[in-house]
DNA sequence: GCGATTTGACAACAAGCGTTGGCCAACGAA
DNA sequence: TTCGTTGGCCAACGCTTGTTGTCAAATCGC
């Protein structure tokens, strides 16, 4: 499904490597339809037909190009709480934004306001990768979905605002000042009461009709 | 420069007012490329040319649909302080978004992940019109403005995950809670201490060299 | 060494795009 | 009515797109 089926000797694997490597850069600074497979061939020093022989087609292309791996499982801490988690999280996503190793999530943002496919890419990610560490450290928290959920819109709004459109003042503030914001905002999602604190009282649960 | 210089008369207002609200629906839900001026001339029942003659090109055609007024000057406190500021503000956005009429943002949020001319429109609007009421609030804190762009990192987010892409469990939350958890993101971003508060020393100013 | 297979370039295709020009009907002013 | 203008549709242009087929050269198995 990830791959095609089609069989390539050793031989052609620079080509390949380099196709898919011209692929994630275009993808990630044009967005899915701009990035041609022509200028993505020509990145790679190879014929545009090529292109379509080793991927298939261009969604096939597209879709071998966001394959990713995260790995932010093990660099969380286990169970220190989430004080510590969102310290952490805030660290390990402004240290991969800010090094630009990160083409991939750049690739997925990019394209999914235009096309269906990578919103389900990113929502399996969530789902497998950014959801589980979260609900590791907070434990039996009814909300602990909610309040993934509730970072990853955070940490979305700050990639987009400042990596993937660079609006000021967001764009030229310094990163360590960012990682405090974030740090603290996600802390606020984490660890905030979810229940309503304000003067409404609480609705009573409605078993459904 | 926003309204092409061509005059019409009265009679065709209908048409083009027919076609200016299928161009905000199509770009709002398709994007830029996808949102074709044949299929904007069909939902508005009229053919493509007509649409050029109106409007100029597809381009004109996208900042004549992009113009909006937020009017979130007078919505928002004069002076109760931030706190008050993160309630009518976290308020007026879920009010503004779950109510469905919001194409324009939908139209230029959509769109700047693949267009530049969409980017500069949302920097203007940031600096016109959601930046001034958050500094008037803020009044001489020196953070004021990098507040303001976070305040906006996260709205956006929420914006994109729960509007814009449909992700779990954001998109199925109830308003209500939606509503309380980004007005505590929005304070923290408007109150919490900038200045950090970690282990290393303030690093000392230094002048250029 | 030789034959089979793979690599790669070139050209070309069909489809869709924004855009233009031409033509007829409907309208407004005289 | 009559004439000039506007509204609208149709057909077509030029261009770019993803994709396919063909064919020479390079490579590998034997």
């Amino acid at each position: 499904m990830t791959m095609p089926d089609r069989r390539f000797t050793d031989r052609s694997a620079p080509a390949r490597a380099a196709i898919l490597a011209a692929a994630r850069s275009r993808f990630a600074a044009d967005g899915y339809d701009k990035a041609t497979i022509r200028a993505i061939a020509a990145d790679a020093g190879i014929d545009a037909s090529m292109v379509i022989r080793y991927y298939g087609s261009k969604a096939e292309l597209f879709e071998a190009s966001s394959a990713i791996d995260l790995a932010l499982r093990e660099t969380v801490p286990t169970h220190e709480g989430p004080e510590r988690l969102a310290e952490e999280y805030g660290h390990a996503f402004m240290a991969r934004w800010e090094s630009g190793t990160n083409e991939v999530e750049q690739l997925l943002i990019r394209t999914a306001l235009t096309h269906q496919d990578a919103v389900g890419q990113i929502q399996r990610i969530f789902d497998e990768q950014i959801k589980p560490p979260i609900l590791a450290v907070l434990g039996d928290d009814p909300d602990a979905e909610l309040r993934a959920a509730l970072v990853m819109t955070q940490t979305f709004g700050l990639a987009i605002c400042r990596y993937l459109l660079g609006l000021d003042p967001i764009a030229s503030a310094d990163p360590a000042t960012l990682e405090r914001a974030i740090r603290d905002s996600i802390r606020t999602h984490l660890t905030r009461s979810m229940r309503d604190d304000a003067d409404e009282p609480l609705p009573e649960p409605v078993t459904e009709p």
